[in-house]
DNA sequence: GTAAAATTTATGGTAGGACCATTGGTCCAA
DNA sequence: TTGGACCAATGGTCCTACCATAAATTTTAC
């Protein structure tokens, strides 16, 4: 029989977690607010201030709430962007199927973002797009400084997408799967083959052809995925 | 003049964190791992046993860790799910335009996951899809149960993917975007219509067919966007 | 008078010790 | 064998004291 539900007896730090987190979601707690010092604030919730301190170094790891030594504690600006990208960095991309994994929900991103960015691209997208094409090719000897434009490039494209969340959450993905891809395969991504795709993505967006952008993009990263998977393959044959 | 770095004096909970952090990233610290009781812990580290436990009240609430009273501190098994989920929790979701900008995320991971479950779903996968497109027609006139399975057939079709990442991306995404569409505008989809895309949407993976699966569900799912924003508009107007 | 310097005050950061609550194991007795 | 009593280890909570930093205030020097 299962009727009856578990009992859970909510701990202190949990009551005041939840508390703080409604406030946030119903907007009666908004970016800038301060809280009430430490010693009183404990005081006003009737425990003490290291149960307090506890559950204030775990909103602040998680990018909820930003602490200021002799001034104070507020909530943190631009919340949604520092959320999304604290557990990323804690996540272990070892296996190479969590490359893969990683791989394709950037491409999920990528590509719907630059499906977007053809409807909505500014002039000013556009032309940032443009610099950081620009800058690779200028660049295309230099391995290390090509593939930083080459991932400034993705992110001005997905910028161009108006939608702020996109964005962060591909920054927030690309930051272990750099680390992962650096670590594993070396950076030695065909950027030569690379600025072939560009030109046409940059160009479907130009021309404001959503599916057309979506396409080119989808197939530039599919092509390097399977060079992943290539590569991943060799290695369990040689070993 | 702009050439040393900022010195940061980092504070000991920074410290021990990124310690925890790196070594997690690194695998020494696998899913299941004990770690040492905070009093011994805390004295190998020379921090005091306060210190220590906010470093791991923090690692808790962001789901690295999970803490047994009487037992033990341990590393979470299935890691990255927690880590996803919990910071969405303390999202402010209040404006039109987030729920748009979280609608589009959602629509990016579904596309993307429809068309890869068309290469990759298995026989379960496709049963289990079935089962929940069935449900929900079965149940068309209970708006409550229709649009939980509605829920489900969308979970189901990602899970087919066999990409847990976007899987547990796209879950976590749900929960801020239902609660705030359940606010606003109180869940009047229009479900019958829904069926009909998705009768579209499994008959292309069951063909395996990935453009055909991305195709339906993006219109499936920005026939939804359409009626959130006309919604918006509209209540713009009468206020 | 004004600006620089010293002081004060309020804040978060760290420490150590005490006790409570829960869990799992051990041991004994029915 | 089983049920209960007990014990030890662990996380949960609290108190108090002190350090470190930043802003506000007062004092000082010109």
């Amino acid at each position: 029989m299962k009727i009856l539900d578990e009992v859970k007896k909510q701990t202190l730090f949990d009551d005041i977690v939840l508390q703080i987190q409604q406030l946030i979601q119903s907007g009666e707690l908004k970016p800038g607010d301060q809280f009430p010092a430490e010693r009183e604030l404990s005081k006003q919730l009737n425990v003490s201030r290291n149960t307090l301190r506890e559950v204030l170094k775990a909103l602040k790891l998680l990018g909820v709430i930003e602490t200021r030594q002799g001034n104070g504690t507020f909530i943190n600006e631009n919340l949604n962007a520092k959320l999304i990208s604290t557990p990323f960095e804690f996540m272990a991309v070892t296996e190479t199927n969590d490359i893969l994994d990683l791989l394709e929900a950037r491409e999920a991103i990528e590509t719907s973002a630059a499906g977007i960015a053809a409807q909505r691209a500014t002039e000013q997208d556009i032309a940032l797009i443009r610099k950081n094409m620009q800058l690779m090719k200028n660049n295309i000897d230099n391995v290390e400084l090509c593939s930083k434009y080459d991932v400034e490039f993705h992110f001005s494209i997905c910028k161009a997408s108006q939608n702020t969340f996109l964005f962060d959450l591909l920054k927030a993905i690309q930051t272990p799967l750099l680390r992962a891809m650096k670590k594993t395969y070396g950076f030695k991504n065909s950027l030569m083959r690379a600025t072939v795709y560009h030109e046409r993505i940059i160009e479907s967006i130009i021309r404001k052809e959503p599916s057309e952008a979506i396409d080119s993009m989808r197939e530039h990263l599919q092509e390097i995925k399977k060079d992943i998977q290539q590569n991943a393959t060799q290695k369990n044959v040689t070993s």
